[in-house]
DNA sequence: CAAATAGTGTCTTTAAGACACTATGCC
DNA sequence: GGCATAGTGTCTTAAAGACACTATTTG
């Protein structure tokens, strides 16, 4: 029952946070910007805040909104994560917090952030040693293992590469979310069933031998696929 | 950034609502309750409501509590599907609806539910001639989408089951999710790979042979299978 | 030529699909 | 016995893992 005559509750506060991810230098990173008031004042903690309904369509703006204030660009790749609610989330009150986390290429979004101080990319292994605000910790946890998950059994993880981009890249990322070797082999059968990319006319220089680039073919949607890749 | 000094923004309505499955005569089924009041009185819509901040630790106790009112029990599963937000879904104006979709046997649930006349099981194809709230349609597809992806590769169907069950209610209650036939050998083969069911000391007549019923085992998590039923 | 990375060939392994077969209960 | 449903055996198929092999570029 979407809605009551009686709305006279006491609503709780709404906000949109987003976890956005990108793999720079083989390592999976998260977006985080310093809080500059209480409470949790000087921490770190994830990009976002209140749903302004005169401006957002929908809370996907919201949480695209935000992104853009602090990335200048869109991510490349957005999705629901979670809904976080309940009394002890923030010491002002009851709070709910719909989290999404967003795929973005590292090259794209990092000229913008390095030009300001309160926003960085943040390795995972980092969040054990900065202060992290509310549970958001904990919700980048929750992300990790989700965007794990994805990658496992979908080509999402090619939305944290930049238009254009080799296999052996791909493997990179793919390697980064998952914290674990992959078959170059099983990549390029996956490229190949998933038939969502197609090589370009060029190739580029990697070390060794000169390397295809593929990008995504325009107008195709997410492919999942009937079998994980192994945990 | 959970939350911010200015908290003067027009916040939007937030409620919680559920769209409940079951499987009854080899039929996915879905619970509504008919609207009493404006706007689309008479209608059936999902059950639902206000997060209540003193009662509800979390949404997902405004979910159950909701469900308990008109059911009289606890979904056996419980899960958030999404978020729906924007001004066009409710005329009121702007509303945010955090919806989850959850898992019940009939036979626990529908005892309750028949004494009743606000609430019933609506079969999947019922909803096309019924009057339907606000976007309740769509959501309830989209929930539909999502347990037939759920049920390719994870054991959750089991939650429409009573606590002993056989393979063959198994087996109905999984082609009334994914419309289509599943061999018995898979489900056997899975049963046993899960390793989340224990037989019980007990058969039961079925119109043939007598069949082992099967119980969840204890304190067992969801398992997900590394390889989907076909599509 | 050596090192490095790109890309292929192919055998193994895993788990699902198909389907024939046996088993057991009721009429 | 015959029907219906339960349950097994086993061959086929699809796709990932492992890994050796070839190809191409730079130094």
């Amino acid at each position: 029952m979407s809605g009551n005559k009686d709305s006279d509750f006491k609503n709780p506060l709404f906000t949109v946070d987003s976890v956005l991810f990108t793999v720079i230098d083989k390592e999976l990173k998260v977006l985080l910007v310093k809080r500059a008031s209480e409470p949790y004042i000087g921490c770190w903690a994830l990009p976002g805040g209140f749903l302004d309904i005169d401006i957002d369509h929908s809370a996907d703006m919201t949480a695209l909104r935000k992104l853009k204030e602090k990335t200048n660009v869109a991510p490349q790749y957005l999705e629901q994560l979670h809904t976080y609610s309940g009394l002890a989330r923030d010491p002002r009150g009851y709070s709910v917090t719909l989290v999404y986390y967003a795929l973005t290429s590292a090259v794209e979004a990092s000229t913008h952030i390095e030009t300001v101080d309160d926003a960085k990319w943040v390795s995972i292994e980092e969040l054990d040693i900065l202060p992290i605000a509310f549970d958001h910790k904990h919700i980048i946890e929750h992300a990790q293992q989700r965007l794990k998950q994805k990658a496992l059994y979908s080509m999402v993880p090619i939305y944290c590469l930049p238009e254009l981009f080799t296999i052996g890249q791909f493997k990179s990322v793919l390697e980064a979310i998952l914290g674990k070797p992959v078959q170059r082999k099983t990549i390029i059968r996956r490229i190949d069933a998933a038939d969502i990319l197609e090589k370009v006319d060029e190739k580029i220089k990697s070390g060794g031998r000169l390397a295809h680039l593929y990008k995504v073919k325009p107008n195709v949607d997410i492919v999942n696929f009937e079998r994980n890749l192994s945990y």
